[in-house]
DNA sequence: CTTTTAATTAGAACGATTATAAATTAGCTC
DNA sequence: GAGCTAATTTATAATCGTTCTAATTAAAAG
């Protein structure tokens, strides 16, 4: 599988180890070329289902964050209930379904641009991040 | 102090009864105008600073739930570490300074009019919120 | 004043996440 | 490939914030 490589590659180029976990993990969360969003235990219940009970769930945590700060995921703030990871690292804009508690990407060029008109005097902006909460009609 | 004798009309017209704590908690939310920025354990500090140890930690987080329920505080997703309540009901949007882990509002007036250009069939939007994170520039 | 109902409370329980410390494994060097 | 070293994984315990529980107290209504 091409994508496995990929994936190697990429942890090896970037100083982490390419252990059978990571690799596990790493294959569930990019093998689509769509963004994938997720919390921590869904990504849990993925592997489980694929893979079985072969990784344990402070590695999914470990390898998470360790993948986070390496800068191949990104964390999504969305309401207090659940933290949630965009496999979309780039700056981009997100719909969140109330009902079906489900995110979608929105890209940069789907919303018009966005002008701060208010300045913090000595701060520079370092994301503008546009959270559209959508619901069914009716 | 006429402030305390405008909670207390204001709890009393929403059906929840003007009790000591909530009048206490309600005093350091609403006393200034200025919007208000907090997370549940920065409030039960702010309580017991003022007051003493007079107000149950059950309490705070009961208080704040009614609060938020009955429309008087919203709650903002920032990220995964806290949750954050506001006073300022109102649609608007955030700073979010991220060295001082600080909250600041940013009027609707003060960004310009935001158009999503991709839609979601089915499904209308609630809400569209933006997240301006800044730091000091250096 | 009595009754009813809501709210408060201390403490237990819970769930998600992090820490710990031992065992395993990847990736080097020879 | 054997041996070495440091990174990683693991099971488990610990921790933290939050919610639940059941008893007590207090507010409002009659």
């Amino acid at each position: 599988m091409q994508t496995n490589k990929h994936i190697f590659d990429k942890l090896k180029f970037s100083g982490l180890r390419a252990t059978k976990q990571r690799l596990k993990i790493a294959n569930i969360l990019f093998e689509k070329n769509k963004t994938f969003h997720f919390s921590i235990s869904q990504l849990a219940n993925l592997i489980n289902k694929r893979y079985g009970d072969t990784v344990a769930l402070a590695t999914v945590y470990n390898t998470v964050h360790a993948f986070k700060n390496h800068g191949f995921l990104k964390e999504i703030a969305i309401n207090s209930e659940h933290s949630y990871f965009d496999t979309n690292t780039t700056n981009h804009h997100h719909f969140y379904d109330v009902d079906k508690d489900e995110l979608s990407d929105i890209e940069n060029n789907d919303v018009s641009p966005i002008k701060i008109k208010k300045t913090m005097p000595g701060k520079k902006i370092k994301s503008i991040e546009v959270l559209v909460k959508i619901s069914s009609e009716n």
